[in-house]
DNA sequence: GGGCGGATTACCT
DNA sequence: GGTAATCCGCCCA
């Protein structure tokens, strides 16, 4: 598997929430190598949107990480206790971003088990942005980091998979989001297991 | 300077 | 299905 490239992050977050599924998540920690598969993720697209933290063009110091260059890593603390990882995207200035919500383990799993400490159903481990953060060990300091030279990295296979048949449907959360809260802007892969919520209701 | 609440999770009934 | 946990950022004064 090799690094994505810069010019992988120069799409709007709604395109880059489908190019994420599959890609891999690498995280060289101090403990060893954690690997995911990418599984489920959200757009949160630009100023417009109401769901998202840089909506009418807020900036603060929280999200000034999606101002910042494709490829920049956005970590932010919900509910005073989780971390949520997002991967910037679009173009620097414009805030879009992807929140992770959920990856397949693949390596390092018997750490991920450690790091989730009150985990006890593998279907739980890393299934949820902020189990997803905890499994990892994601947390604020690499917010303002760089996926594209850093600890924490993205990669793909040599040959892209085709024919993925992709769902899609509301975002989880954003009720306060207005009309935009039913824009269908969560994905996953038809018949994949490692989803946090499923959908009831799917968009064709 | 102060009050409110969230891109959630785990554990309770 | 309901709710506690837990805290910084955000917004208003």
């Amino acid at each position: 598997m090799k690094l994505v490239d810069s010019s992988f992050f120069e799409v709007g977050a709604v395109e880059m929430a489908k190019l994420l599924l599959g890609k891999y998540l690498r995280h060289n920690t101090s403990k060893g190598l954690l690997l995911a598969r990418i599984t489920e993720t959200e757009a949160y697209a630009g100023i417009t949107d109401r769901g998202s933290h840089a909506y009418a063009g807020r900036r603060t110091s929280r999200n000034e990480a999606m101002y910042a260059a494709p490829g920049t890593i956005y970590v932010y603390r919900c509910y005073g206790i989780h971390n949520m990882l997002n991967v910037v995207c679009g173009a620097l200035n414009d805030p879009q971003a992807v929140l992770i919500r959920s990856v397949e383990p693949v390596e390092g799993i018997e750490q991920m088990w450690a790091n989730r400490v009150k985990c006890k159903n593998i279907g739980q481990l890393t299934t949820g942005p902020g189990r997803v953060c905890e499994a990892m060990a994601i947390d604020l300091g690499l917010n303002r980091a760089s996926f594209l030279d850093g600890q924490l990295q993205l990669l793909e296979e040599g040959v892209p998979k085709l024919g993925m048949e992709l769902i899609a449907g509301p975002r989880v959360g954003i009720g306060y989001a207005g009309a935009d809260a039913m824009l269908p802007y969560r994905f996953y892969q038809k018949n994949e297991k490692w989803v946090s919520k499923p959908l009831r209701v799917i968009y064709p």
